[in-house]
Order: structure tokens, then sequence, then C-alpha cells
DNA sequence: CCTTTCATACCGAGCGATCGGTAGAAATTT
DNA sequence: AAATTTCTACCGATCGCTCGGTATGAAAGG
């Protein structure tokens, strides 16, 4: 592992235990065995280390979320496939999820313009996926962006509270997000009632 | 209002807009038009403020949620009235509801604990609800806690992209985050396949 | 009615500590 | 020898907070 590595996964553990603000650039070099002047070496400034950590992570995550999407099955099935994706990446990378929830406002002007257009990019592709099972008829009509931001706050969420060591798995969970999207939290004897 | 009101209301929108450790108890006194010294006549340390704001909004939320716990509906219908007074409540208060989120790791130990403390309390509120729903046969099987936090990030979420004066209201979203909850995105028709 | 007392509400100045970051050189690798 | 890595020593700025006061007005005593 690289020293730059080293940096970064130091610097993923502490800003997302004390926050960016709350982490200072000694605290990093100390844990990353350097001096502050050799960290500053790998990066130009703290800022942009957590850039680096928060693109890095987001372009992970919407590669996959395009491939599920650009595969051959319904629009069912891949919502479902999704949210196990989303649930099971998150739960092995909880301190990046932290992070990306948490620490946008301490990106750069430039940076978090970036970081914006990114969400908006995820935002998008989760509506054409509602708006593709609205095509085929199978949805209530519920405006598309507040589903895919019913669907994030679910699935972002679990950074607060989720231990994947728990009773229930990643798979589990994401097949629970799935069933309770598609279905509701209700017995099918109820439903219409 | 006053002077201590006034501070916790600047504190309120600089802590919102920029963090705990962003924001300076020098801006802090600066805009509620005193000194720094003076600032600190009405609290014992920036970290005061902080859990003032964070304690007295989830005391306001949640003497709301027993009532309506408490009061004489079913549980479906107490859950939907739940939903709807979240939103309408977060959304009248998007700076604490932000705070709420981000901040809890920026409390001191003892602070902390009562603040997790609460949290739990409000979880178990939530569970309670979802096991009264599953006492009258209503519930699919599915972990009650699971169900309190998917409510909780549907709803807090709302704090990164919800704009009430846009086109849906706060009535209108709590109703959408009912009936997805309770019943699912998918028609009626649906439903069953 | 007038004066003394006393608590509240503030403020200017500045404390020690820490912040992010850097200059310049030594050490190490190629 | 050249390039890369890493260091010691330090910078100016800002951090949260406190000190020793002052201004004001209400209560208490004569």
């Amino acid at each position: 592992m690289s020293k730059r590595d080293v940096i970064l996964k130091v610097a993923t553990r502490l800003f997302a235990a004390k926050g960016f603000d709350g982490t200072s650039v000694r605290r990093i070099a100390e844990e990353a065995d350097l001096s502050v002047a050799g960290m500053f070496h790998y990066f130009p400034s703290k800022e942009e280390i957590l850039n680096e950590i928060m693109i890095g992570f987001m372009d992970e995550g919407y590669k996959r979320l395009m491939e599920i999407y650009n595969s051959d099955i319904g629009p069912v099935k891949k919502l479902e496939e999704i949210c196990k994706f989303y649930v099971e990446h998150y739960a092995g990378h909880k301190d990046q999820l932290t992070i990306l929830v948490s620490e946008g406002k301490s990106l750069s002007l430039e940076h978090r313009k970036v970081f914006i257009d990114k969400q908006r990019v995820y935002v998008e592709a989760l509506k054409r996926l509602f708006d593709d099972l609205a095509k085929e008829n199978l949805l209530k009509p519920i405006d598309s962006s507040v589903l895919a931001f019913i669907f994030f706050g679910m699935v972002h969420w679990t950074y607060s509270w989720y231990n994947p060591q728990g009773e229930i798995g990643p798979e589990e969970l994401g097949r629970i997000f799935g069933e309770v999207l598609l279905r509701g939290v209700l017995k099918d004897t109820e439903r219409s009632k």
C-alpha cells in the first residue's frame, strides 16, 4: 500500500469519526506515520484529500449503478438489485458513506460544484428507473424525484444505525428495502384497504 | 425576543450552514450583535449552545409524537399522522433538522449520552407502533427496528433535498411517505406479483 | 426622597493553544 | 548526479475562552 493510500485511509477514518473541520492535518500525518510537511508532499491541501475520498467513492458506486441499470432485466428486478447493491456497498464502506452524507459542505466551491453535479446524476439515474416502471404502467402516480429521494433516504440513513455484523446481513437488508419500497410494510391481505 | 434567543437563532443558522466546528464564536457573537465575552455571559460554552438547540428540538418533536401515539385512532392512521407531522415539522425547521442529523458527534461525552438516549427513545416509540401493527396481524414479518430506521431514513433525509416552497407541499409529501411506507410504490394491480 | 448596595448585562483586550500550510535542507532512491 | 521523499523548524491566523472591568437599573436603608 502506497504512502498516498495510507494517508487516504487514515483520513477517511478520521473524517468519518470527527468530521473534516474536527480533524487536524497533524493528526492525519501522525497516524499515517509522516510529518505534516511530508504529508503535504502527496496532497496540495487538506481539502484535496477530502475531495479525492468523496469523488472516488461516488464514481465507484455510479459505475456499478449503471451496470445494473444497463443490464438485461426488468425494471422491478433492477430496483431490487440496486437496493441490494447499495446496502452491501455502503455496509462495507461505512466511513466513506458517513463522509459522503456529512461533508459536502466542507468542499471548496469548485469541488462542491462537481460533487453536487454527481449527486444530480445519481438522482437522475434513479428517476429514470422509476420512469421506466411508470412506462410499463407498474407505478402509482407519484413524482419520480420524490421516489428517488425516498430511496436515497432509506439507503443513506444506514450510515447512522446499521451494523453489518448484526443479526441482519447486508443481503437480507437489501431485500427488505426492496420489498418495502416496492410493496410496503402491510400484508398483502391488508394492502387494498 | 431575548438576547439569549437571538444567540440560539443565529447559532442554529450558522451551525446548519457551516457545521459546529466550522462556526467560530466570534461569528456567532458578531451576528447576534454582541461581543464574544458578552455572548459567554449567556452560555458557559459554545458546545452548550449546540446542546440546547439539539435537545430543545428533539423534545418538541417527541412531545407531539407521543400525543399522536396516545391518541384514540388505529395504528395505520397513527403511522400516517406521524409521517405527516414529521415532514411538516422538519420542513418548518430545516436548520434544526440539519444540526440534528449532522452534529451529534460535536456534543460532549455527557451531552452525547443524553442525545443518544433520546434517539433510542424515539426509535422505541416507532418500534412500538410497528409492533402494534403486527399484533393486529397487519404487518409483514419484518424486524420492527429496521422498519423504524426506514421511517427515519425517509423523513430525516428530507434535510438534504426538500424545499417546502416547491411544487409538493409538506402535507402532500407526508401523505406520499405514508403511502409508500405502508403500501409501496407499485400499483395495486401489480403488488402481488 | 435620596443614597448606598448589589445583581445583571455587557465589553476591550488578550491568553495559550492550535490551526493549515511552507521554506529549505537532509536523507534516500534511482 | 538527479529526482524523489521526508524532515525540522517555523509562519501568520484563528481558535475557544477568560480576565478585569464598566454601565445600568432595581431594591434596600436612612
